[in-house]
DNA sequence: ATTTATGTGTAACTAAGTGTAACAGAATTG
DNA sequence: CAATTCTGTTACACTTAGTTACACATAAAT
């Protein structure tokens, strides 16, 4: 008969130091977590362009890249937790580490049970982005049916175009670059040159009536991506 | 003339230790917090109901009731930040905080510098789509829809326009230099010789209607850079 | 299996935004 | 009042984005 396991999420462990990876990750692996290992920054980025990652933990003195810049391409890309491990005295990497958005920190030594209470807690938290339902003035997104609707008029979306009405509405306000939007539709990373999502944001915005010059409900902001702008789905 | 106070945002600090509530107090205060101290767990209950807090700061040891039993509460109510100060080897304390709902934690003893930057964190990740929105006279600038209006009338602006415009209108009154202006527009170190920034300006006062001479809403300060001038957006 | 419909990407063209170069004018200096 | 430095502005080239048309893929229907 074959062992079922539940898995609690998938973790990227950003560690140099390979006997204290070693540990963390057999506690973390005993606790049904699934553990991608990078020993370096450039790593850190490759394993977490190539998989989908709930959250991150980071050493901070890393080879190649430093734990801040692994951080800030990853706080581009996604808002998933990132907890940080630190020296205990180092009151400006902390400093710093806030003001690059790191969730949490721990500092070293680490305790295994604390940090897997600390990772139970970002995860927890960052579900509610698995919220069912957006409401915005007369449009209303449903997640679990994938319905949309504008003024109880339904809109027919494609799978294609739900997903990235979702994405961009569950960060209402802020920019999401095409790079981003690229890699949850697709998974695939952007070069540049790709215009998929470009098309994808022309039909989308057609039906759902952004017919203003320019757009106003789904902005898009030059050289960095696009912003769905909730204060433009006020009734009538 | 009055001295203009921004309020960051309101604090509750529950702390038995009086002198250390009263200078972590002080350099919260002159960080422009307004500041809220309970001096045992029912103070906290009474305080936390009858005024509007966008933070708390709670021991773990309290006469009357403990900070769990707080935090408990306050989580049943609503979703604000709580910032868990403890001994640093109270593994278990840490544990179950985290299980409670706690948003971040600090060990003892507490550097003020550190604790602002924690503070700092959490208003910031609890209000991602709070509304950042600028009024001077006429002209009213929003920065999540991107809007800009001058009395009623709405402005088209670039996507470079409302970026340069956001970053000299929230430092209003005070001389933004190239270099900064050119390293969070583009990215770039300033060289002495990059005039992009300069084109931006005068095509953002054109839109403006900044066609006095010299310029009068966004002054050119010779050598320095561009000042913001609050004062000349009186309505006529 | 073939047809049909639908979704979605690529190519190509048009439109719009933004930087570089160049020159003119203003401010500053000696 | 030169000489010099800094800024405003125009013109143009280049980059980025919107959109149409079409091709390919997939799935449903015949």
């Amino acid at each position: 008969m074959a062992t079922v396991l539940k898995n609690n999420g998938n973790l990227l462990l950003v560690e140099d130091d390979e006997s204290l990876a070693q540990w963390i990750g057999d506690y973390l692996l005993s606790h049904n977590f699934t553990l991608f290992h990078a020993l370096d920054g450039e790593q850190a980025i490759t394993l977490f362009t190539e998989h989908t990652i709930d959250c991150v933990i980071l050493d901070l003195n890393l080879p190649k890249l430093s734990g801040f810049e692994v951080c800030q391409y990853i706080r581009q890309q996604q808002q998933i937790p990132i907890l940080m491990l630190t020296a205990s005295n180092e009151d400006n990497d902390e400093i710093t580490g806030l003001e690059l958005g790191v969730s949490d920190f721990m500092h070293k030594p680490v305790r295994p049970r604390v940090l897997l209470a600390h990772i139970q807690a970002l995860l927890r938290r960052a579900m509610p982005t698995a919220n069912e339902h957006l409401q915005f003035g007369c449009l209303s997104i449903n997640k679990t049916s994938r319905d949309v609707k504008l003024d109880a008029h339904k809109i027919e979306l494609t799978a294609n175009e739900f997903d990235l009405l979702w994405l961009l509405a569950s960060q209402a306000g802020q920019i999401v670059s095409r790079e981003a939007l690229l890699k949850s539709l697709r998974g695939l990373e952007y070069d540049g040159f790709d215009r998929s999502v470009d098309i994808s944001i022309s039909r989308l915005r057609k039906k759902l009536g952004d017919t203003a010059q320019p757009s106003n409900k789904i902005k898009t902001i030059r050289a960095k991506g696009y912003l769905f702008n909730q204060h433009a789905w006020q009734h009538n």
